[in-house]
DNA sequence: CACAAATAACCG
DNA sequence: GGTTATTTGTGT
């Protein structure tokens, strides 16, 4: 290793720092390590992701330590991790950080320490000319020490600083930086040994034996309890606690602390790894099953993948039931027997925790999970249980795609087309993208599996990109629910029906109640971006240019696309029919939970949204309900389709498909058609209802029609012409740039500002801008957004305008509250 | 002038 | 993101 070194920090600055080695150190400071670092004037966590010869300026200063004995990345990981940290213009220290197991890094704090002075003299001295001076010394009374961020939280305001800096010059306080402790550590037990089990290796050791051996027979006289306790830990290679020693001989631990005492045994620390509480072993039957002539073909594709090495892509098209765990199981079993590890990811935690318990119950301790609900301890101890080889198939939630595998075989992404495979916060990665390149980097073979896959997915596999295997439903007519269609323009104008509820759901509802039977009510989302729609013919107004829904905008009566910003007033009568039933449309859970007790008051309705799931323990609460037959009507979001396991006859009733359908986002069919296909139960997975109503003004529309009478290719085929003509993706790619503020003003300005020097930037680059346009959620806790969006086919080229732009922009807006973020492929555009 | 508050610059 | 340096504001 040479000198000096480049060093990522996990802060939100998108460039690295140099240091210099200590020859003391200089056999330490390797790639992928971490080190302590000054930086200005505290010490933080840097990660080492480079080394050079020669010093890059004249002022460089030392690194204080190397963390690690043994780098904590990979040189792949580290490739990896800048590559996406480019892809999605996010810092490479940040990338770092949310690949690694949290806790685990070092920084330092500052503390202050009041001096011996008397307060009560000071104070009524400086309260008139400083008084933030005078309030930090009133904090610090009667303390000892405080750090600097205590105080902060106890000032509530800002100008902490100055007020201390100022203090410390006038000799009043005086401050130390000390490092912080670690939030997670390895965690140590003590464990008893006998004293001479070291006999050997120490002269004293005979001595030892010999004194204990005497000493022996005296205790079985004086403390028999004490010598029976020495006699079990000298006869056993088994290791115990001091408790669990006291338990053989049935007494307490106080025992065991005189022999300690009498020097006749030690306690010495043993490292534990912590695991995750034992869950209910799952059936191990999966296995056992004989597999079909379809499943043996699918799984010889991707075995004779596994064994190519050469990073290849395989689309699983499977609905439900149709054998795609034994599938994995089988392919994880094959790339094992190749020397291979396996990351097998889910797009919930719960899914995660399942698959975990079933292959636990297969492969046993080489199982490790990850993902964000694992105490920091138990992950930092299943990461270090991967990366020193101990496990080697991982299981877990998107982040669980940095497993530290040395030696990758296979990546299996469970419901590839969920979205909870995008990171919403900074490093917005997408799972999928970086499994792909994970596997191109080390030959493993990549399944994607779904029920209803990805245009961008499927895309691929046209492009012969991809391999596709598919599987068929096992399971017969009679497993599938029985599904309806209900056209809810006949309603109103026909059957004078105002409900929200056609009058066949409200049929069905009141059958089901009458033979105690339950029903579910879904809706896609709370109403929020209201749209105007014609419930004569069921026409929406779209954006001319997007072909995105124009939002409804109440007041002004004002319709706008959140895209491009088009915008007109709302007509009166309808374009196309000339009907004069053009409405507002946007139902809430809340209105369907009165409308639903209003209708059946006798029912016992519940209601299960963000709203209502909140508090800690009130998801499982209502579902627990719910399964336990305490409830008659359950209204919800797309929560109530995913781990509620219900075992009677229940309704599930579609209140309006049409609130996805009409999303302001070009996605939106895709999303209807995939969640769709789930509520009829072609896709997705976990208990089915019996019965389906699906309420819509639009049933002839594809993103419908295609889930109930066609299939996933005759939707592909209509989806991708409609990409393809607006050239949305996959034909371009876009990048979404969002601006908060609480003043409306403001965000306007910056959103304008970005937009009008993307487009000074842009010259004839092949580009376009969008924008600058509120966001179709235009308020989100109290902050109005706007958003700017660029659209193109080469991606680099979009970064490329974008990175300086955006890095000016930035620090011109540090100090407003202004906020700007930036989704390199939104998976939505909300 | 003394300090507070707002803002800009820097971190190797 | 935290901290320091600099500028701007405020009161005497």
């Amino acid at each position: 290793m040479s000198k000096y070194i480049e060093v990522a920090v996990g802060l939100p600055i998108d460039r690295l720092f140099h240091y210099a080695v200590p020859p003391r150190l200089g056999e330490e400071a390797a790639l992928g390590k971490r080190v302590l670092i000054p930086f200005g004037s505290r010490q933080i966590t840097g990660y080492i992701v480079g080394s050079i010869e020669e010093s890059p300026m004249d002022r460089i200063r030392e690194i204080i330590d190397v963390i690690d004995r043994e780098p904590v990345l990979s040189f792949k990981m580290l490739k990896l991790t800048k590559w996406i940290s480019d892809y999605y213009l996010a810092p490479w220290g940040q990338m770092i950080e949310a690949a690694l197991p949290i806790g685990m890094k070092m920084e330092s704090k500052r503390v202050i320490k009041l001096k011996e002075i008397d307060l009560t003299k000071v104070i009524p001295e400086i309260e008139k000319r400083s008084p933030d001076q005078a309030q930090v010394l009133r904090i610090l009374e009667g303390k000892k020490e405080m750090s600097l961020e205590g105080i902060m939280r106890k000032m509530k305001k800002k100008g902490v600083y100055s007020a201390v800096n100022a203090l410390e010059k006038k000799g009043l306080v005086e401050s130390r930086l000390v490092l912080k402790e670690r939030l997670v550590k390895p965690k140590t037990i003590q464990i008893v040994k006998a004293v001479p089990a070291l006999s050997a290796d120490r002269p004293t050791g005979r001595q030892a034996k010999e004194i204990s051996e005497e000493v022996l027979k005296k205790l079985t006289k004086g403390a028999p309890k004490q010598a029976q306790a020495l006699k079990i830990l000298r006869e056993t290679r088994e290791e115990m606690t001091p408790l669990q020693l006291a338990k053989k001989v049935r007494t307490s631990t106080s025992t065991i602390k005189s022999l300690k005492e009498k020097g006749l045994l030690n306690y010495v620390l043993r490292e534990v790894r912590r695991r995750v509480k034992e869950i209910k072993e799952l059936e191990k039957e999966i296995g056992k099953l004989k597999l079909t002539e379809e499943q043996r073909k699918a799984l010889g594709a991707i075995e004779r993948s596994i064994d190519q090495k050469k990073g290849e892509v395989i689309l699983l098209q499977g609905p439900r039931e149709s054998g795609k765990e034994r599938i994995y199981l089988e392919a994880v079993t094959h790339s094992l027997s190749q020397g291979k590890g396996a990351i097998l990811l889910y797009p919930e935690i719960i899914f995660a925790s399942r698959a975990f318990a079933c292959f636990t119950s297969y492969f046993g301790d080489r199982v490790a999970i990850l993902h964000s609900e694992l105490s920091p301890g138990v992950r930092y101890d299943e990461w270090r249980r991967i990366k020193e080889g101990m496990a080697d198939v991982v299981i877990g939630t998107r982040l669980a795609i940095f497993a530290p595998l040395k030696n990758l075989g296979l990546i299996i992404i469970d419901g590839e087309e969920e979205t909870s495979y995008k990171q919403e916060e900074v490093p917005r990665y997408h799972t999928r993208e970086v499994a792909l390149r994970r596997a191109k980097e080390s030959g493993a073979t990549v399944i994607l599996a779904s029920g209803s896959p990805t245009l961008e997915s499927y895309y691929e596999v046209k492009n012969e990109d991809y391999g596709l295997v598919r599987l068929s439903q096992t399971l017969d007519k009679k497993g599938l629910p029985e599904v309806r269609l209900i056209d809810m323009r006949l309603e109103l104008v026909q059957k004078k029906n105002r409900s929200i509820f056609s009058l066949e759901l409200q049929e069905a509802m009141r059958r089901r109640l009458e033979r105690k039977g339950q029903i579910i009510l879904f809706l896609n989302k709370r109403g929020f971006a209201s749209f105007i729609l014609c419930r004569e013919c069921g026409h929406v107004l779209r954006c001319p240019n997007c072909n995105l829904t124009l939002t409804y905008h109440f007041p002004d009566r004002i319709l706008r696309c959140h895209h491009c910003n088009y915008s007109i007033r709302t007509p009166n009568i309808c374009p196309r029919c000339r009907g004069y039933y053009m409405r507002p449309f946007g139902i809430g859970t809340q209105r369907v939970e009165e409308a639903a007790r209003k209708l059946f008051p006798k029912a016992r309705v519940m209601r299960m949204d963000i709203d209502t799931t909140k508090k800690k323990g009130s998801y499982e609460r209502i579902t627990k309900a719910f399964e336990e037959g305490r409830v008659d009507i359950l209204v919800g979001t797309q929560m109530v389709l995913k781990g509620i396991e219900f075992k009677g006859r229940v309704l599930l009733g579609m209140v309006s498909a049409d609130t996805a359908l009409n999303l302001p986002d070009f996605r939106a069919t895709e999303r209807t058609f995939a969640l769709l296909s789930q509520v009829v139960g072609k896709a997705g997975r976990g208990s089915l209802p019996d019965e389906v109503i699906i309420q819509t003004y639009t049933p002839e529309h594809y993103g419908i029609r295609e889930v109930c009478f066609g299939d996933y290719d005759s939707f592909y085929n209509r989806e991708i012409e409609y990409r393809k003509e607006l050239s949305y993706p996959p034909f371009s790619h876009l990048i979404n740039i969002l601006i908060r503020s609480n003043i409306e003003s403001q965000a306007q300005r910056v959103a304008s500002s970005l937009a009008s020097a993307l487009i000074r930037a842009k010259k004839k680059k092949p580009l376009q801008i969008l924008g600058p346009s509120p966001a179709p959620l235009t308020r989100v806790k109290g902050q109005y957004r706007w958003q700017v969006a660029l659209k193109g086919k080469d991606i680099e080229n979009l970064r490329r305008v974008l990175r300086p732009i955006l890095k000016r922009e930035k620090t011109l807006t540090r100090y407003s509250n202004v906020f700007i973020s930036v989704d390199v492929d939104p998976v939505a555009l909300l």
